[in-house]
DNA sequence: ACATCTATTGACAAAATGCAGTTAGTTGGT
DNA sequence: ACCAACTAACTGCATTTTGTCAATAGATGT
């Protein structure tokens, strides 16, 4: 009986990784509209927008940027003249800056619905408490 | 050359994706918290909660009641006294109500990174401007 | 009889994720 | 000279998670 997804019960959270992966690409895309910059150095300072870095694999950030990269929103060239390994220094594209832009407005009606949903959970909190109450 | 996730120019769009199964469970636990339903019921109610019904498929919402159920945050039985076909009937357990306060909670986490996120893109934006200006 | 609405489920391909490993240059210690 | 540790980027692959597209089936209306 293979059955999907079985879980103890207590496996709640997952929520967390959806969250971060869901503000990652357009953290790291505000990071080069600052600044150009290489993967090892964003993913250091993606700590300041929320992200634990224990639970941050690399690969995904380079994955990232990668993919960010072949839809056209970044670019990047070798830099070698820096001492240690070479880096793949990325900047952002005007493609990149208009997406930048659509990604915060929706972002913003997720955050819209978010607060809704947490309106509706205390609401709903309040009343229970005092059908009890009664 | 294969090489992963190609897209056009211009496929800054799947974020909406991401935004609406953030919330899609925590949105049908909450609802499961108010009544026990089932869930073409809780399909068509979705709607007040912000999602684009277009959008979502139905086996999706079906799927999530599965999987939440194989995690005890909710159980189920079938009512056959109601007209149509029968309907399988999802009410939360103790550990849903639990699940659903850690979830708002995090939500409330998740909804803070993104307005801080939209915060720096928007000082961001406004120091481009100075510098232009100058 | 047939279309339509209600209601749920299944199968499968495609995408995303986590993990471990590979390659390499640099620095510093013993 | 050798080894460990750090910086830096990437690859491969087995799982998980999605999204899509049905298939099934009772009930209702014409």
């Amino acid at each position: 009986m293979p059955g999907r997804r079985q879980g103890k019960p207590g496996s709640c959270r997952q929520r967390q990784r959806r969250g971060m992966r869901l503000i990652l690409r357009p953290s790291l895309l505000l990071m080069l509209a600052e600044n150009e910059s290489h993967g090892y150095d964003l993913l250091d300072r993606l700590g300041s927008f929320g992200f634990d870095s224990g639970r941050l694999d690399s690969s995904i950030v380079y994955r990232d940027l990668r993919d960010m990269e072949a839809t056209g929103l970044i670019e990047s060239y070798w830099d070698d003249d820096s001492k240690g390994p070479k880096r793949r220094v990325y900047r952002i594209t005007d493609v990149g800056l208009i997406c930048l832009e659509e990604w915060m407005a929706s972002l913003g009606t997720v955050a819209e619905q978010i607060n809704q949903l947490i309106q509706k959970f205390k609401s709903n909190k309040k009343e229970k408490k005092e059908i009890n109450h009664d």
